[in-house]
RNA sequence: GGUGGGUUGGCCGAGAGGCGAGGCAACGGACUGCAAAUCCGUUUACACGGGUUCAAAUCCCGUACCCACCUCCA
């Protein structure tokens, strides 16, 4: 079985079927940065991570785009709010999100272009739209301009709607549009934004709309028509919906699949800015692995809805540390095992729509049964066990013995002397334990476990780890 | 009002006509000097009311409630 996705256009799960074979070029909307990041907003980047891993692994040549809006209402308001450059506010956030993809083991997008810097893109795109009929520079002479929904009739293709049932778009004045529900390609300069918020067009100084950066782009990068667009299941309408009806009005056959992740919820409404439910990757980072973070994300499917809780997120991370207990021990017992197969049920889940909870099933089975085989020292049963638990688990991004989670873990000086001193300590311990003196033996493993050091005791001696609960 | 999606055991979370997904928690047992870790066992659920069927958590009709979008949003 190859890839198949769920096609939220055509609300029917399609094999991929790439435009260059053995290519998949994939476009995700980014982030709007007008602050740092929540784990709603990294939730997508950790969905799509997961997507680009298994197409890579099964050979594909992955191209992943995703933009950065580094420009609209907020961010000026923002900037305003600050007594700041809108720029410095953009940029700041911008940073913030990379070090959520990094702490997150997100590899970053192959491309991720800022729509300021595609303003002569976007500009030959709405030349194109008016020269087609498509779109018109707004009639009270503001410098806006506008699509025109009515001459595009498969409007509304995507969210399965009819112009009839929708309400107009607010995102100007009604005036200079010849139907209400048209929407912004570009905005005209305001009186009151700030010069540098503005870029010279035919039609005079503006901004881009929003929805026309991620048309130009994908072209740009991706060419007229690629594989899959994704984003967050809010995006749906308007904006991948207007990004459809720009692209193909100007040509471009565009996106053959849509893919959308699920909300993730607080307080039983999406966790979102304007609702004030929001946690940053940062704050939730600090109490918990960010390992656990991610893995929390990563099981449940990503067209359910994560109804975010401190109980679920805590029993995400008793779940993770028990796989990595047994990739540790299995791999301090018989080594690596580096490039081990991924079991066919595991591949069958996945290919299913990324059923991550069903192949998360499979790898708690492999390791229950390397769990087993574990006691009774090495083998090549374990080495199996181990070797394909590791790639399943590198699919997810959350092989514990990747560098990116093991990396400042088990490395360096300060680490080389804990090691040495613990192991002093356990050497006192077993001794006080062959003379049968439990008491001192006990005082040796409390000491331990109040500095934060948890004792195994297994068939080839103690093993010690620093305790990652917070 | 329009368009989608959902309601599963103490909790999280899959499945989508017959066969107990999986995890967490709890309890009992094994192992252990005692623990920890691990293993074994126990706990038969699908919002409600109808219907179709030999068989329904799954299909159909209805009801209730929840979420998302139709405003900026991942």
């Amino acid at each position: 079985m190859t890839l198949h996705l769920y096609d939220s256009a055509t609300r029917q799960i399609r094999p991929l079927d790439p435009v260059v074979p053995g290519r998949v070029g994939i476009y995700h909307c980014g982030l709007t940065v007008q602050g740092p990041p929540h784990i709603g907003h990294i939730r997508k980047e950790v969905v799509f991570d997961v997507l680009r891993r298994w197409l890579e692994r099964a050979g594909y040549d992955v191209r992943i785009v995703a933009n950065v809006t580094d420009i609209d209402d907020k961010i000026i308001a923002k900037g305003a709010e600050n007594g700041e450059p809108w720029f410095a506010v953009a940029y700041r956030n911008e940073r913030a999100l990379h070090a959520a993809y990094e702490v997150l083991g997100c590899e970053p997008p192959t491309y991720e272009p800022r729509a300021t810097g595609h303003v002569p893109e976007m500009i030959e795109m709405m030349e194109t739209l008016i020269a087609r009929g498509h779109a018109y520079p707004a009639q009270d002479g503001s410098g806006d301009v506008y699509f025109d929904v009515r001459s595009w009739p498969p409007y509304g293709e995507l969210s399965n709607q009819s112009i009839e049932d929708m309400q107009e778009a607010p995102d100007a004045p009604a005036d200079g549009k010849r139907d209400p529900r048209d929407f912004a390609l570009w905005k005209g300069r305001k009186e009151e934004e700030p010069e540098s918020a503005s870029w010279p067009t035919p039609w005079g100084r503006g901004r881009p709309g929003w929805h026309l950066e991620c048309s130009a782009m994908a072209a740009k990068y991706l060419g007229p028509e690629f594989d899959i667009h994704g984003g967050g299941l809010d995006l749906r309408f308007p904006h991948h919906e207007n990004e459809l009806a720009q692209s193909r009005a100007a040509g471009q056959p565009f996106a053959r699949v849509w893919m959308h992740n699920a909300m993730l919820n607080l307080g039983s409404s999406k966790m979102s800015k304007s609702v004030g439910n929001t946690l940053t990757v940062a704050e939730v980072v600090k109490r918990v692995p960010a390992i656990a973070l991610r893995y929390y994300l990563v099981a449940a499917h990503y067209r359910s809805i994560i109804e975010y809780s401190e109980e679920s997120l805590a029993e995400a991370a008793t779940t993770m540390s028990r796989i990595e207990g047994f990739v540790t021990r299995a791999a301090s017992l018989v080594g690596r095992c580096d490039g081990g197969e991924i079991p066919p049920a595991f591949a069958e889940a996945m290919d299913d729509d990324l059923s991550v909870p069903a192949a998360l099933a499979v790898v708690q089975d492999t390791v229950a049964s390397g769990q087993r085989l574990l006691g009774h020292g090495a083998s090549d049963d374990l080495r199996a066990a181990l070797g394909s638990v590791r790639a399943m688990l590198d699919v997810l991004g959350l092989d514990p013995l990747d560098p990116h989670w093991a990396g400042s873990r088990d490395h360096g000086p300060a680490q080389a002397a804990l090691g040495a001193l613990v192991q002093q300590l356990l050497d006192h311990r077993a001794e006080a334990r062959a003379a049968k003196d439990f008491a001192a033996a006990d005082r040796i493993r409390d000491q331990l476990t109040t500095a934060g050091i948890a004792i195994e005791d297994t068939p080839q001696g103690a093993r010690w780890t620093v305790k990652e609960d917070r």
